[in-house]
DNA sequence: CGAACTGTTGAGAGGCTTCAAGCCTAGTGG
DNA sequence: CCACTAGGCTTGAAGCCTCTCAACAGTTCG
């Protein structure tokens, strides 16, 4: 990705969407632009952040560290997806981590800059309160789930948010490779337990699944696992 | 409570601090005042609000319809409080309901008056964004919990929880009085569960609790099963 | 190419839920 | 104001679901 692309990508953000000259000029001035390989952490639960991050591409989790030595995560961010700007809204350390499980790039928006568009832009500012609002929502949604609902209806339920936010490829495979370990940390449960459900699956014939590529065979069939919409 | 100090009451709360006399004139003129009694339904999932609600006495439960005919709760709301302002600043039908499980007075504020005081009022746009943030703070820390703990564990937390949010009377009695079945709601259980859990904690000295009172005993020792802060 | 991590399956233990049954509290209607 | 009834409280027993521990195959990445 060139440096040229990156101002036309960052268009595309809806939070930008309404800046002015002198708005895009700014930011073009005061962003930074990272590269991050996989593995690598961009902020740790417990820091100061000093801006959000949009993400041009790639996949980043977001988790706590948990008892037990867990990491449950909260969230994947994607393209498109911006991060980190919870705690500068209401001015507290980070709490949670973010790493990458896949190769990414980052655009920086220092705080500075934050805080200036969400005074004086009001499409920028009533935007974040739109994501904040779609968190909280998804965030209340996914706590049901993950607590009244069995491990089975979980695995269902997570295959089907992977689908809905990675997609397909030609091949009807998603498209995003992740641990076991993480996507058992996104539902509450151990490795060992979700490999049991998705054995059944695949016998089932629902899904198709070679180490970490997963292969959706029967959408309907998980959808009535998942019992979405209570 | 009679209307002369409803006006005092709503001053109170931070939302409305930065209000002007124009402000405030159509905030009393716009407003409506509900009295509920226990067991009555605000509102509920699925329904498009026409406002937000502040509570300026009682509690009230926000819930959802989840799976197996059970309504886990999200969290308790008491004097202060505003609810049913996410639907409003995302622009769609409720996700959750609310009942009061303590008679309550409530204030409406038109939705027209909640937008004219966020693209008006920073002080007031400010405030809801960081009670947003807060939520899904709390949301994000209450889901790691309730996922990685043991019953034995969230039992223990949830007693903190109602301790901090509404206190001790001169009894060392919670000043709030709630069913087990609730309770459990709370944490992902059943009140059978919750129960076991309780009768440990009055054998080793922790609590007691007759019915729906509960008398809390040794802080410290559940705060030390509850784990906190990982 | 090798070490470290991940995937996969099995067996066993234990925590939690479900079902059941009786008591008690609280709210209703006469 | 009191009796009644529905629902909440409480405990026991049984069984299932899920986690833990273990072992080995497969994969990834330096």
């Amino acid at each position: 990705m060139v440096l040229s692309t990156i101002e036309y990508e960052l268009k595309q953000f809806k939070i930008f969407s309404g800046m002015n000259e002198f708005e895009s000029v700014r930011l073009n001035n005061d962003k930074t632009i990272f590269y991050h390989k996989k593995g690598e952490v961009i902020y740790r639960e417990g820091s100061r952040l000093d801006g959000l991050y949009c993400i041009l591409d790639g996949i980043v989790k977001i988790y706590k560290n948990g008892p037990n030595g867990r990491q449950p995560i909260i969230c994947l961010a994607k393209k498109g997806d911006i991060i980190a700007y919870r705690s500068l809204l209401s001015n507290e350390t980070a709490c949670t981590s973010a790493k990458v499980i896949s190769d990414a790039v980052l655009c920086h928006v220092p705080y500075s800059l934050f805080l200036y568009l969400m005074d004086n832009n009001p499409i920028f500012s009533g935007e974040i309160v739109r994501v904040v609002c779609r968190e909280l929502r998804s965030s209340n949604d996914y706590m049901i789930n993950i607590v009244h609902k069995s491990v089975r209806e979980r695995a269902a339920e997570i295959l089907l948010y992977l689908l809905e936010k990675f997609g397909l490829d030609g091949n009807k495979f998603l498209q995003i490779r992740i641990t076991k370990t993480d996507i058992a940390n996104m539902i509450g449960t151990v490795p060992e337990s979700l490999m049991r459900e998705f054995s059944e699956f695949r016998k089932e014939g629902l899904i198709e699944s070679v180490g970490r590529n997963i292969k959706i065979l029967n959408l309907s069939g998980l959808e009535k696992i998942a019992k979405l919409n209570i």
